[in-house]
DNA sequence: CTCCTATATGCACACGGTTGCATGAATTGG
DNA sequence: CCAATTCATGCAACCGTGTGCATATAGGAG
C-alpha cells in the first residue's frame, strides 16, 4: 500500500509537503502540487483516511442505532439519516439491536471505541442507561421517538397525539358515530399518546370512546379485529394506532365478509410502505420518518449551535381508499 | 478522553503494560493486570479503536453499498449483512448509491479511504468500473446480484432461471394453457434469466409463450395488465417477473372486475414484504435476500480460504392465496 | 553464593496522516 | 549590495494503540 512516506520519496520531497499538497495548501507552489499530484496518480496512491482521523480527532462518521432493521418502519428513518450524512461528507455506521437492551449499550459501546462524531439512538425503551454509558465522556447524541415531552435529552419524535386527533376528527367528519380505537401497548409512549387524541376528538363530539388494546402486531390486529367486528353493535370505523395492526383488522374485515370502505371504514398511523401498496390502499396518518433521520443528523452535525434540543414534527393525514362517508343509520 | 497513557501514569506503569493488560495477555501478572481494570474502570476509560486500527492495519469493518435504499426489495440483504457482520465483531458502513454510476464510484471511493476490510457491492451495472477503482490496491470484494455466469468477480446470486421455471411450472400444474408473463427490462440480466425460466417451462409442455415487457416497477405491471387483461382471449394466469409489477397487474384485474384467484391467478418474483401483506397476499418465488447478505459477509471475513468465488443459491417457491386451479375451458 | 531460567515490565518504534514552527531560498526595496 | 520580507519546504512532534526485543527482578538448582 503506497503511502505518502512513498510519494515523497519518488518526488524529492518531505512528507509533509505531499499532505499539503493533496490538500492544497496554498503554501506549496502550483509546480510542486502538480508533480506530487501526478506521481500521487501513477502509484495509484488512495488516501488513508485512518492518519487523517487519527491526527484530526474525527471520524467524520455518525452512528445509528436501530431496534429492528427487520421492520420496513424504520426504512425512511434510516434513509434520512444515510442521505443527510452523504450530504455532510460523513459515513453511516448502522447497527440493529434487536430491540434487546444489551444488545443496544452493546451497539453504543461499539460506536464509542470507533469514536463517531455522533450517535443517533432510535426508539430506545431506556434511555438511561445509554446516557449512563455515554455520560463519562461527553458523546453526542440525539435520540428519536419515545420521547417524554419534558425528557432531558436532545431527541426528535413526532406529535402523536395530533395526528391522533385528526385521524379521529377525519372519521367523524365523515359522518361515524361509533369508531372504535386499537390501541398499542399502552407501556408505549406514543401508544398512550396516539389513545389521548383519540379521546379528545371522541369526547369534543359527544361520541362514546370504544378502546381495545393490542401490541402494534398485525396479528393482534386480526385477533381483536375479529372480536369488535363480531360485536351485536359493530362499529362503522375503526382506527388502529399503527398500520401493521390496521391491516390485520382488514384482513379480518375481509375474512368476515364485511366490505371494506362500504361497510367498514379502517385508518392506520406511520404510513408504512405495505400498506401503500394494498389493493385498497390505507388510509393513514403519515409520520414524517425520513425528516427525522435527515434532522437527527442536522441537529448533530451542524455547526454546533443547536438551536433547540428538542424537535417534534407534525404528522401528515393521508387519506387513501379504506375510508368513506358513514352509512345512515336505519 | 483519557488514554492508556493516561492509566500508565495512574497506575505507575508504561502504557504498554496498560495494552497488555487490557487485552488478557497473559504475561502481566494478575496483580497489576487488576490494578490497572481498577484505574481504567475510575477514570471511566473507553478503548480508542483508532488506534488499534492503526496499529493492527485492520478497520473491523465492511462496507456495503446498496442501490437504493427506498427500495423495501434490499432490507433483508442489509438485515442479512448487518447480522453476520456483528457476529464477527465487525460493523456495517451502510452507502446507498442511488442507482447511480457517479455514486456508486464515490461510495467505493469512500469506502477504500476508510480501508473497510472488505467490501460487498450490491446489484451495480459497472463491474468493471468498480473493479477498475479496487484493482490497484486488490481490496477484497463481493458482488450480489446483476451476475453473469462466467463473471470473473466473486459473486454471489440467487438461480433466476430455475426460480422463474418453478413458478410457471406451478401454474401448469394447476392446470392454466394461457400463461402471460410480464419480463423486466430485458437489458437487466435477471430479468433475462427469468424469461428463460418461463420458456423452458412453457415450451417443455407445449404451451405457447405470451410475453409483455415491462420495467419492474408497479406501474408497468398496471398499465401492461390492464391492456393484456382486456384482450379478447386473456390469459387465465400472469407470471409477473418481480413482486411490484404483480401487485400492478393486480390492480389492474382489480379496477377491470376480474378475481383473483378464482378467475386470474398471479404469481411473483422476490417476496417482497409488501406483497406478503396483502390481504390475499401474493404466490411468489422468494430470492433468498437475508441470506446472500450473510453468505456475502461470510466471503470475506471467513478465514481467508475462499472455498469458491461465486455462489449460486436456490430460490423457493412460496405458494399463498393468489394462485388457483384454473377453471375449465368451455 | 553463583548461575540459570522464568517471569514481569519497560523502551522505542510502528501505523499514516496533520500541523506548528524553523529554516533556507528567493524576491523586493532602499 | 545589503537588509527585510515573502515564499516554499522540511523537521519533528502528535494522535492512541500494538508489539518485538531488551532488561530487571525473583526464584530455584547446584
Amino acid at each position: 500500500m503506497v503511502t505518502m512516506r512513498d510519494i515523497a520519496k519518488m518526488a524529492g520531497v518531505s512528507h509533509s509537503t505531499v499532505s499539503r499538497a493533496l490538500n492544497n495548501d496554498p503554501r506549496i507552489s502550483p509546480k510542486t502540487t502538480e508533480k506530487i499530484r501526478q506521481v500521487a496518480e501513477d502509484l495509484g496512491y488512495s488516501l488513508d483516511i485512518r492518519g487523517r482521523v487519527l491526527a484530526q480527532g474525527r471520524t467524520f462518521t455518525i452512528g445509528l442505532a436501530i431496534p429492528n432493521i427487520t421492520n420496513e418502519f424504520f426504512l425512511p428513518v434510516i434513509r434520512g439519516v444515510e442521505h443527510k450524512a452523504a450530504e455532510f461528507d460523513y459515513s453511516l455506521i448502522l447497527c440493529s439491536t434487536r430491540a434487546d437492551m444489551r444488545f443496544e449499550l452493546e451497539a453504543v459501546r461499539l460506536m464509542a471505541e470507533r469514536r463517531v462524531d455522533g450517535l443517533i439512538i432510535a426508539w430506545t425503551d431506556d434511555f438511561e442507561g445509554i446516557i449512563g454509558k455515554l455520560e463519562p465522556n461527553k458523546w453526542p447524541v440525539v435520540f428519536i421517538g419515545n420521547a417524554l415531552e419534558d425528557s432531558p435529552y436532545p431527541f426528535i419524535d413526532c406529535d402523536h397525539r395530533s395526528g391522533a386527533y385528526d385521524a379521529a376528527k377525519h372519521l367523524i367528519e365523515l359522518g361515524h358515530k361509533h369508531i372504535a380505537f386499537l390501541a398499542g401497548p399502552l407501556i408505549s409512549i406514543d401508544a398512550g399518546e396516539r389513545l389521548d387524541g383519540y379521546k379528545q376528538a371522541v369526547e369534543e363530539n359527544d361520541l362514546v370512546p370504544d378502546m381495545w388494546e393490542g401490541d402494534y402486531t398485525r396479528s393482534s390486529g386480526y385477533t381483536q379485529g375479529k372480536k369488535m367486528l363480531s360485536c351485536r353493535r359493530r362499529p362503522t370505523a375503526v382506527f388502529a394506532a399503527n398500520d401493521w395492526m390496521a391491516m390485520g383488522v382488514m384482513s379480518a374485515a375481509n375474512e368476515l365478509g364485511i366490505k371494506i370502505p362500504e361497510e367498514l371504514s379502517v385508518i392506520g398511523f406511520d404510513d408504512v410502505a405495505p400498506a401503500r401498496h394494498l389493493l385498497t390502499p390505507l388510509t393513514t396518518v403519515r409520520q414524517p420518518a425520513q425528516q427525522m433521520g435527515r434532522t437527527a443528523v442536522r441537529m448533530l452535525l451542524e455547526n454546533g449551535k443547536p438551536k433547540s434540543k428538542r424537535v417534534v414534527l407534525g404528522t401528515e393525514l393521508v387519506v387513501r381508499k379504506t375510508t368513506h362517508q358513514a352509512i345512515e343509520k336505519r
